[in-house]
DNA sequence: CGAAATATGTCAACATGGCTGACATAAATA
DNA sequence: TATTTATGTCAGCCATGTTGACATATTTCG
């Protein structure tokens, strides 16, 4: 997956219709594309395994939360993926069905149904996982050893200032919650 | 778009599944979340203004591309984006009944059909980048003088080896297209 | 207690943007 | 001339997003 294959985009600039400055500073298009065929490879490498059982993009996002989230409530999933309940539901509940997600009662309120994987479901959520922990581990390999540091930084630095907080409490949460234990 | 809202997803740790090592070492989450929610914030941006327009991500690939690369051959555009010809065909066909891209035969080759953006579509394309540009900029702002080139640095490494080298002869040659006077 | 708010699920319909397969046309090339 | 190439187009399918309406159980509040 992934290689560009320019083949011959040569030189037919001829009649180009630049006109620089329609706004104010050139845009910075090395990072904007660097972005857009980064995040494809990345995502490519889990959607090749998914696609071997019949699942989506869609059903990663969820099976991901989940697996990093055990106890989740679905309220709490449809704020961090951003789409309707309808959507989460038809995904959800294919992964309900064929054993990949459990649901249970929540203990102090009985309306919730939080969220587990089921060994089934951690299995691919962690195999997927490792896929893309692969790719970064040999980005990391090739940049040094303060690349995870100065990688996480821009990462941070390029989500939207009021979420900024937020993702950091989920993503430190999550890592308290998989390991109750150590 | 984008702040988390995490609600109470406090201690429901109870029956957690959790197996380590079902693969090697541990994933690497924090990247891989902040991929997903900085990639998120990224393109929400355009979107809002697309949206205004009747148009999609889809159309803004396209829209994109064709304004970094003047000329491009309808080929070039199937390759970079890795869609189908008539996936390419139905948004392309829109931004050109509506006036964003114009076709031009090739001179040497009369089969080609070259693709550019006319002065609406390149005041649009502009507008999008600008948006992510200022993005891209804050963040660099927060991070210091290195940050983009450590982030430059970093998602080269993550777009798939074989791809690498094409992406930045793409990037370079996009450059110098777009300013063939300066 | 009873009313209202909350957490969830579900039905139906629709839009976008991927896909496959088949086929058509014009132009270049062998 | 025959073939290959670049492009377009028709028809239909699938995944995943959307809106709106409504149902159910449970909790919470006045």
């Amino acid at each position: 997956m992934a290689d560009i294959n320019i083949s011959s985009l040569a030189d037919r600039t001829a009649a180009s219709h630049a006109d620089p400055r329609t706004d104010s500073a050139e845009p910075m298009w090395d990072i904007i594309e660097l972005l857009f065929f980064a995040y494809r490879d990345f995502v490519s490498d889990p959607d090749d395994v998914l696609a071997k059982f019949g699942f989506g993009r869609a059903h990663h996002r969820v099976l991901h939360f989940v697996n990093r989230h055990p106890g989740m409530m679905v309220a709490d999933l449809l704020d961090v993926l951003k789409i309707t309940k309808q959507s989460l539901g038809r995904v959800l509940k294919q992964l309900i069905d064929q054993g990949y997600v459990e649901q249970k009662e929540g203990e102090n309120d009985r309306r919730q149904r939080l969220l587990f994987v089921t060994p089934k479901g951690e299995q691919l959520a962690m195999k997927l996982a490792g896929l893309q922990t692969e790719r970064i581990a040999r980005a990391f390999a090739d940049l040094g050893p303060q690349a995870h540091d100065a990688a996480r930084r821009f990462l941070v630095a390029m989500i939207d200032a009021e979420g900024r907080d937020g993702v950091q409490k989920f993503i430190a949460r999550a890592d308290r919650a998989r390991r109750p234990r150590t």
